[in-house]
DNA sequence: GGATGAACCTGGCACAGTGGAATGTCAAGC
DNA sequence: GCTTGACATTCCACTGTGCCAGGTTCATCC
C-alpha cells in the first residue's frame, strides 16, 4: 500500500529526517549533498513533496517569512523511508552528450572537435579540483562522515577516469 | 527556423546518413552503438520519426516486408544534423541510485548495505568484461573505427575507475 | 497442410521527469 | 518610497519510460 517511493522523494524524506525544512532548502541541499550523482530540479522538489503531504507522508507547518513553507517528517514518511533505502538500488544511467558528439565525429572537422573535447576536459579538471579541496575541507575538519567521503571518493575516481580518457584520446581518434 | 533538433532525434539522423532504416533498426543501432552513454526507447524512436517526418527531416518510404516502414533522411534532413553537432555538447549528467543508498548508509544496517555494493561490484565486473571482449574483437578484425574506439575507451575507464572504488569503500566507510 | 510459437515491427497510452519561464514575497540600501 | 536582488513557489511544454496491443513473417512439428 505504501505505494512505492522513487528516489527523488525517498532522498528529499531522507534529508527530513534533520528537521523541517521548505522546497527551497530541500533543493538546496539535494543539490549539494547528492546533486552530483543525482539530480533533481526544484519543480520536482515541490511536486514530491504535494504529493508526499498527500499520501500523509510529509506535513506542512505553518507558512513562515516570504511564504517558506516548512515541511516535517511523519512517522509514515520514516517508515517510507526506511523501506525505500531496504531495496536492492538500480544500476546507474549516464547520459554523456560529448560522447555521442565523439560519436558521431566524421561529421565534424577535427578542430571543432577538438574545441569541444579541450573545453569540457577544462570543465571536468575543475570539477576535480572542486572534490579535491572538498576533500581537504573534510580531513582538516576531521569529524569526516564516512559515507559522505564515499561518495566524495567515488566523484575524484571518476573525474580522474574521464580526465586520462581526455589524455589517450589523441591516440584512439584519426587526426589526433 | 530549424526548430532545434534534440539530442535523440540528431542520433537517428546520424545513423539515417548510412541509408534508409526502420524505426526497429535505428532503435536496434542505437542500444548498441550509443546505448552506453545515450539511453533511448523504441517508443521515443518512432515518436522522433513521425515527427521529423512532419518537418520534412526524413521521408518515409514504401512499406517493406512485415509492415517495415523505412525512413530516409532528406536534405533539410542532413542540414539539421550538421547544425547539432556543430553545437557544444552539453555536460553529462549520472544518475546513481547505489550512492543514494551509500549516502544514506546511516540508516542501513551495515551488512545489508555490504550485500548491495557486493551484487553492484559483480555487475561492473561483467560489463567490464564486456567491454573487454568488445576492444579484442575490434583490434581483431583490424577495422577499427577510431571514434568507436575512443566511446569503448571511455566505458573501460568508467568501470575500471568503478571497481577501483568499490575496493576502496571498506576504508572510507565506518563498519568497514 | 494446419497449428503453434517465436521473432520481427509498428504504434498508442499513461505517467514520470526536466528545465526554464513566470510569478510572488520580502529585506536592505539609497 | 523605490529599486534591486535573493528567496520561494508554481506552471507549462517537452522529453523519457514502460507497458501493452496488434499485425506480420518464418520455422518447426505433427
Amino acid at each position: 500500500m505504501t505505494s512505492a517511493l522513487n528516489a527523488t522523494a525517498a532522498s528529499l524524506l531522507g534529508f527530513l529526517h534533520h528537521g523541517p525544512m521548505s522546497g527551497w532548502d530541500l533543493a538546496a541541499t539535494a543539490e549539494t549533498v547528492i546533486g552530483d550523482f543525482w539530480s533533481l530540479t526544484r519543480s520536482q522538489v515541490y511536486r514530491e513533496l504535494a504529493s508526499m503531504a498527500d499520501a500523509g507522508l510529509v506535513e506542512a507547518g505553518e507558512r513562515g517569512r516570504r511564504d517558506r513553507q516548512p515541511y516535517a517528517i511523519t512517522a509514515a514518511g520514516r517508515a517510507a523511508f526506511a523501506e525505500w533505502i531496504d531495496r536492492e538500488p538500480g544500476s546507474e544511467t549516464i547520459r554523456f552528450p560529448l560522447l555521442l558528439t565523439v560519436s558521431f565525429g566524421r561529421h565534424l572537422p577535427p578542430e571543432r572537435l577538438a574545441a569541444f573535447l579541450s573545453a569540457h576536459r577544462a570543465a571536468h579538471e575543475q570539477r576535480l579540483a572542486g572534490y579535491e579541496q572538498q576533500r581537504s575541507l573534510a580531513e582538516a575538519s576531521g569529524g569526516a562522515d564516512g559515507y559522505a567521503m564515499a561518495t566524495l571518493d567515488f566523484g575524484l575516481a571518476y573525474e580522474r577516469a574521464v580526465l586520462g580518457w581526455f589524455d589517450r584520446l589523441p591516440e584512439l581518434m584519426p587526426g589526433g
